[in-house]
DNA sequence: GAGTGGTCTAGACCACCAC
DNA sequence: TGGTGGTCTAGACCACTCT
């Protein structure tokens, strides 16, 4: 006696039933969801639709599954982003300002990696952020950050060969005290000062080929962040182009407002 | 003859052909992919496997369908939220700052609607920010801003009723000028100076009552902003909790670096 | 080996759309 | 009316995990 499927659809109840149970703290961080056969005598229905349910709740964000073990109500450790002027030479020692010494602040092991530093044509974005010809030759160098061993960002730092040759921005090795240091060491060649960042912030799902490389699971967005540091004359000295799973982080923005109009 | 399914799963390999497709740009923004049945053809498998590999590129964002039409590759017009303390009063007329002056900039309509403004217990986040007591009442002004009829953004702006009542802020009509300008205004009985903005971004999957105010399809995050607005004294004056959809905006911050270390 | 989630087939009915 | 996507059932085999 099939009295079909009213609205809203029965797969959609069920999501509906268990993310209030994971809301209301019945089913709490870390706790195994129930197991499909017994989703499906509890709701009397077939596997395939508690499938649906719980496909709902995982590109949710809310669960993962893990085959041969079951469900698991997600629990989000997340980190801080900081992005504020104001500190930002307090904290630059590190590659990415502010990172490491921000998850230090936070209780956790921070590390990073660097990957590879190697010249090449300059991708569209980059150049036009650099304000070169597309194609032209730049330094990049790409870092993955992770945060007690879970990969948490990965960075790759644009400079043009006319402020990074000859310099260990262009090296294949750790930047002692940091490429921001490099840039503005006033005994160094380059002595120019990050006086503002722009960043700009894409937020969108993973290609498959990122969720790998980040390890995140389905159903979590990442941010795409181009961030262009700039000196006192307005010129571009550096573009930052990082991917980060949003649900390791927390994105927080310090803007201080000029007191004259 | 079930020769069974190999590494990588068939929904998967039908996802990833038709993933290409869409960034070569064989099938382009607002085509309609071909039919299921189309599919089954020519992957030679059921239905079901097919409309799986379609959850998935629904799943990124990639593709919407709609019932009897047919599934088709999406469009992603944009538009820019900037964030950056130097322009703030140039563009305060609006009730969000910069909002409106960037979406007309890029040649758009934009308008707001003014849902309700009420006096309401003041939510733990709200209440943290604005330092006073959970429960506190607090005035509530709650609008949803459009561009072109489409909703881009929920935002509600929280005050405590020491600086709100008595005010046009508590009034459930339009600020003349803008909250900020009724802030900031010398002539006016509140007379506090905006100086720095701090803004929480947490970015995750929308809750289905969220996805349908906002009218976002499946598969595209949400952007849950709390910014403070925090007067020269470090008080802070108006907490702003928002909703907008990632898909329909880029976000850009402006931050300066002062001179002084 | 028992239990779990992952994948797939085969077929059905429904709701919506365009012609 | 025929084509489209949306939902559901019933049953199968596989891979993984735990005991």
């Amino acid at each position: 006696m099939p009295d079909s499927h009213p609205n809203p659809p029965r797969f959609r109840e069920i999501a509906d039933a268990l993310r209030r149970e994971i809301h209301s703290g019945v089913l709490a961080s870390g706790d195994r969801i129930p197991s499909e056969y017994q989703l499906v005598t509890r709701f009397s229905t077939t596997r395939s639709t508690v499938r649906k349910a719980v496909a709902l709740l995982r590109a949710e964000g809310l669960v993962v599954s893990h085959q041969g073990k079951g469900a698991f109500v997600r629990t989000r450790p997340r980190v801080r982003l900081l992005s504020a002027g104001s500190r930002h030479r307090q904290h630059r020692d590190s590659g990415a300002p502010n990172y490491n010494a921000e998850v230090e602040a936070q209780g956790r092991h921070a590390a990073q990696q660097l990957r590879e530093v190697a010249e090449v044509a300059a991708p569209d974005e980059i150049a036009a952020r650099l304000e070169i010809a597309p194609g032209t030759p730049v330094i990049v160098r790409r870092r993955r950050f992770t945060v007690d061993d879970e990969p948490m960002q990965l960075a790759d730092g644009y400079y043009t060969t006319a402020i990074a040759l000859g310099t260990p921005i262009a090296e294949p090795r750790r930047v002692k005290g940091g490429v921001h240091a490099v840039l503005e060491d006033p005994q160094g060649p380059i002595r120019r000062r990050v006086a503002r960042f722009v960043e700009d912030l894409d937020i969108r799902m993973p290609t498959p080929a990122e969720s790998e490389l980040l390890a995140v699971p389905p159903g979590v967005p990442v941010a795409r962040i181009l961030r262009t540091a700039y000196d006192t004359d307005g010129a571009a000295l550096e573009v930052l182009d990082s991917l980060v799973p949003c649900d390791r982080h927390i994105f927080r923005y310090v803007i201080d407002v000029p007191a004259c109009s």
